[in-house]
DNA sequence: AACCAAACGTTCAACTTCGAACACAGGGAG
DNA sequence: CTCCCTGTGTTCGAAGTTGAACGTTTGGTT
C-alpha cells in the first residue's frame, strides 16, 4: 500500500491521541488533520463512542464524562450488577497458610462488588504458578488475574515479563516487582508493608527500654526478607546492633524445636538480650511456653512480640504483635482490579502499601503499662 | 478560522466546575467567563438541573440541595451517601501551578462522593503551611485533611510529628514521609512516582539506542528530588554515565535563559550527549525552540523527552513526554479520605503510589516510529 | 401595595453540524 | 475474473446550537 494513508484502525487510534492530548477534537479539524472527508471522521467518533472510549458532542467529541447525554440521567439503582458480573482470577500459593485472609478479605469484596472470583491454589514454584495461570486464561473465564507468584530464585525476570503480557490485566498480591518493569505497562501491586511492621515492632521495644534485641525469622517464608529489611533499616536508625537473627522454624510441631530454642536463649544470655521479635505466632507461643517452663517471666525477663497476630492473644501471656491486615489486602486487590476493568487504560497503573498495626497485649510490657497504653488508646486522634 | 471555542458539554462541565468552586454560580458572571450569551448559560443550567446535578435558582444556580422545589419529595435521588456530607480540608503549596489538575482531580472525586473540599492555598513554607492547617482546624468545620506540606529542610520531623497529631485524619498528597513516623498511627500519603517516570523516560531512550542522556531540572521543584533518584537508579541499572545532570530553569520567561541553553549544548557536544530529559514542558520548548534556531533537528541530532506533558504537545515537533496523571492523585486521595472517614480506625493505614505514563511522541523517535507503535497499540493488551 | 430592574422564557432566524442515500474504490474469496 | 464486503466520498434535507428581540415573571425596594 503505497499511499501514505492510515487503515482505519490506526486513524481511530490518532483520534483517540488527539483526544487525550487536547481533551477535546473537532470533526472539521480531524478532517483535515487525517486529511479524510468529515463524513468519516464522524463515523469514526461514533464507533469510538459506541464503546465508551469518548463522548460525542455536537462537532466533535471530548472525553468521556459523566455530562454524557447518551448514558442515562440517573442509573439509579443497581450501578453494581449492571457491570457485566466481571470474574477475576486469583492464584496464591497456598490455600491452608498465611493466604486464607486474603483469600476471604477478596471474596468478601468480591461479594460486595458483585463480580466473581475463580481461585486457583498453587505451590511456592513457578512452574506451577504458570500451568495454574495458563488454564485460567485458557478456559476464557477471567477478564483480570490477582496473581502471588513465586518471584525468588532463578526464573524471576522472565516470570514477571510473562506475566505483564498476559491478555488480560493483572495485579501482583503479597509481591513486589523491582520499580520498573519491561512489560508494556507497569505492573501493579498491592501488598503489606512488612518491613514497617517489624520496624514497628523494634521501636516499640525500644521506647520500652530495650537495647538488645534478637528477631527469630521463619524459615523459607517469602515474609522473612521483607521483616529482614525492615529489622536491618531500625537497627541502623535506632544505633541498635542488628546482628541477632535466627532464621528457624520453633513451632512446636517442629521435630528438635526446644533445642533450638534452647540455643536462642542460650544466645540471649551471652548478648544480655532483653527482648526478642518471633515471625509467626505459633512459634512465639511455642517459645513462650518454653521460657514459662524455664522458670522466666514475660515480659520480665523476655519481652516479646510476634509477627502475625492469627492467634497471639491466645498465648499466655497475651502476645503483643503486629498485625499486617491480610483481609485488606484481598479486599484491595479485589477493589483495584474492578477499578482497573470498569475504566480501562485510562487509569494509571498504582501500587499500594497496606501498613501493619501494633497490637499491644501483655508480652512486650507488663500489665500497668497495658493499662495506660489502653487508655490512650481510645482517646486517640479520631474514631 | 481556528474555532476555540468549547463544545457545549466541556462549556457545562466548566459550569460545573465552577459551582463545585464557590459552592454557587450566577447567569451574569458564568456568561462573561465562558464568553457565550446569558441565554445559552440558561439553557445549561437548566440541562443540568434535569439531570439533578445542580440546583436552579433565580440569577444562577447552587449546589443541589433538598430544598429544589424542582425535586419530588420522593428519595430516588442520586447516591447521595454523604449521610453525613463530610467536608475535606485541603492545603496546598500553590494554586496556580503543578497544583491545579490535582485539585480539580480532587473537586471531582468530591462532587461524585458527595463531600466538600475547603481549599486552602499555602507557599511553599512550613510556617504558613502550619497556619492554613490551624485555620482548618479552628473553624472546626472539616473532618479530616489533605495535605501537602513543605518537608524539606529544618522542621520537617517536627511538622510530620505535628501533623501525625492533629485531631483529625490526615493524608498527605504528592509527599511522603520517612518509612515509619513517630506519630499515633503511621500517616498515610498517595503520590506520584515521579522516580520511577524518570525511570521510564530514560529506558525509553536507551532502547532506541540512545546511550549518552542529559537530564535538566527545574530549580527548586520538589519533584526534583524524586527525579533525580530515578535518574540514578536508572544510569547504574543500565551502565549509563548518570554525571551529566543540569539544575537551572531555562523556560523562555528565565532571563538569560539562552546563555544557559547554550552552555549545556556546549556540554552536550563535550560528552558527544543525543538525549536530554528536560523537568517541565516549558523548559523543554524552551531547548527545543533553541535547537531549532541552531538548526539542529529533534530527534535527529538531540532526542528530547520532557517531564510533565502539560503543554507538550503543543511544542514543535510534539514532545514525548512522560505524565504524571495529577488530577488523579488528587482523587485517590479524596477516595481514602472519605474512606477513612467511613472505616474510621479499622482501616489500616494505606501508602498508594500512582505511576506516571509515557507518552511518545515525535521528539524522540522519528515518525516510522510513530505509525509503527499506532499500529501496535491497537494491539495492546487489553482496552 | 405599587413599582422597577433584573432575570427568565418563547419565538424566530442564522448558522453549523449531522446522517441517510447513493455512488465508488479496493481487497479477498470463490 | 467476478462477486461481495468493507470503507470512503458527495449531496442534500434534517436536526441541533446559538443569539437577538420581546414579552412575562420574579424579587426586592420605595
Amino acid at each position: 500500500m503505497g499511499d501514505d494513508r492510515l487503515f482505519a484502525l490506526q486513524r481511530r487510534e490518532r483520534v483517540m491521541d488527539e483526544l487525550r492530548r487536547h481533551g477535546a477534537v473537532r470533526v472539521r479539524d480531524l478532517a483535515r488533520i487525517l486529511e479524510v472527508s468529515e463524513l468519516t471522521v464522524r463515523r469514526d467518533i461514533a464507533a469510538l463512542a459506541a464503546r465508551g472510549l469518548l463522548t460525542r458532542v455536537h462537532g466533535g467529541a471530548t472525553l468521556p464524562t459523566e455530562l454524557d447525554p447518551a448514558t442515562p440521567a440517573v442509573p439509579s439503582r443497581r450501578p453494581r450488577t449492571a457491570a457485566t458480573a466481571f470474574t477475576i482470577g486469583m492464584v496464591v500459593p497456598s490455600l491452608d497458610f498465611y493466604w486464607p485472609p486474603i483469600v476471604s478479605g477478596a471474596r468478601a469484596s468480591a461479594a460486595a462488588l458483585g463480580v466473581h472470583i475463580q481461585l486457583r491454589g498453587s505451590s511456592y514454584d513457578q512452574a506451577e504458578d504458570r500451568r495454574q495461570i495458563s488454564r485460567l486464561i485458557a478456559a476464557q473465564q477471567v477478564q483480570g488475574l490477582l496473581l502471588a507468584p513465586n518471584l525468588e530464585g532463578e526464573g524471576a525476570d522472565e516470570l514477571i515479563d510473562w506475566i505483564g503480557n498476559l491478555p488480560v490485566p493483572t495485579i501482583l498480591v503479597e509481591r513486589q516487582t523491582p520499580d520498573w518493569t519491561p512489560t508494556p505497562r507497569q505492573l501493579e501491586w498491592v501488598r503489606s508493608d512488612h518491613a514497617l511492621g517489624l520496624e514497628t515492632a523494634v521501636r516499640h521495644l525500644h521506647e520500652h527500654g530495650h537495647r538488645r534485641m534478637g528477631l527469630v525469622l521463619s524459615k523459607g517464608s517469602p515474609t522473612s526478607a521483607h521483616l529482614s529489611v525492615g529489622w536491618q533499616r531500625a537497627c541502623a536508625d535506632l544505633g541498635l546492633p542488628a546482628e541477632f537473627v535466627v532464621r528457624e522454624s520453633v513451632a512446636l510441631d517442629v521435630p528438635g524445636h526446644r533445642e533450638i530454642i534452647s540455643r536462642i536463649l542460650e544466645r540471649c544470655r551471652h548478648h544480655r538480650t532483653t527482648a526478642l521479635i518471633v515471625h509467626s505466632d505459633p512459634d512465639a507461643i511455642s517459645i513462650a511456653q518454653y521460657l514459662a517452663e524455664q522458670g522466666l517471666s514475660i515480659p520480665g525477663d523476655i519481652a516479646m512480640v510476634s509477627y502475625d497476630d492469627e492467634v497471639a492473644q491466645l498465648a499466655e501471656p497475651a502476645m503483643t504483635a503486629v498485625r499486617p491486615s491480610k483481609s485488606r489486602v484481598g479486599r484491595v486487590a479485589v477493589e483495584m482490579m474492578v477499578a482497573r476493568l470498569v475504566e480501562g487504560k485510562r487509569r494509571p497503573p498504582q501500587r499500594v502499601l497496606i501498613l501493619p498495626e501494633l497490637v499491644i497485649r501483655n508480652s512486650s510490657v507488663n500489665s500497668t503499662g497495658q493499662l495506660w497504653s489502653a487508655a490512650t488508646g481510645d482517646a486517640a486522634p479520631y474514631t
